[in-house]
DNA sequence: TTATTATATCGCAATAATACGATAATAGTT
DNA sequence: AACTATTATCGTATTATTGCGATATAATAA
């Protein structure tokens, strides 16, 4: 019926899936690594550089501060975007302690 | 018209977006975990332990097999399956890097 | 207040993903 | 060869995502 059964799958598991969603798309990773790179954070310059619709990156924007990747300050008519450090961290230890799970051994294969 | 527009974005950037998408349910992150943990490694197992249908699971095992995160190996009428330590240690890198480009500093928000 | 600028949301069309029953394909068994 | 066991693929209903034009909202300027 195209509905994902999360509740068959530990607290965890939902949540590198649901930050691996939001990191699911080349625009979002664009996004993220132009506000790793430069300071020109207004939404106008990303829309600018990343050649989407403005509606689109809107949107975009939207699914990266819904796990608190990214934080958007008003400035005035315009709105600046930054990686939240913390967060970043947080996700980072996550991803890290999700790959560091794997010891090679296993005579499986 | 709900299709992404790759050709905007650079090869990591697609690369990493492509991976995340695989590791974008909890399915997929539950059977990757279930090859890290025990030697019960047969789908059949896999479709028991997780508690989706057959057809579904087998569904998720080729999403995971379509990025070479996993790999199988016929035995007798089973398949076994197990993570390619190889490329999973080429995938932890690239996340690796993607997470270590954050550096605290911008005055940005 | 009215106009201007910038961003967010709405509505829609196209496409992709999820889940599963039914069926096909493959390997082993009798 | 016929049967059994296991996995893969097909077809389909449902839901989610992508992208954008149009419009609404918010902040500032005139």
């Amino acid at each position: 019926m195209g509905v994902t059964k999360a509740e068959l799958f530990t607290t965890a598991q939902n949540e590198v899936a649901q930050i691996a969603k939001v990191l699911a798309h080349p625009a979002r990773v664009a996004i993220i690594e132009l506000l790793l790179n430069s300071n020109k954070c207004i939404t106008g310059d990303i829309v600018e550089e990343i050649g989407l619709a403005q509606a689109t990156i809107s949107q975009h924007l939207r699914e990266l501060k819904s796990v608190g990747i990214i934080q958007g300050t008003i400035e005035g008519t315009s709105v600046k975007y930054c990686i939240n450090a913390e967060r970043w961290h947080e996700i980072q230890k996550l991803f890290h302690n999700f790959f560091e799970a794997y010891v090679t051994n296993k005579d499986c294969c």
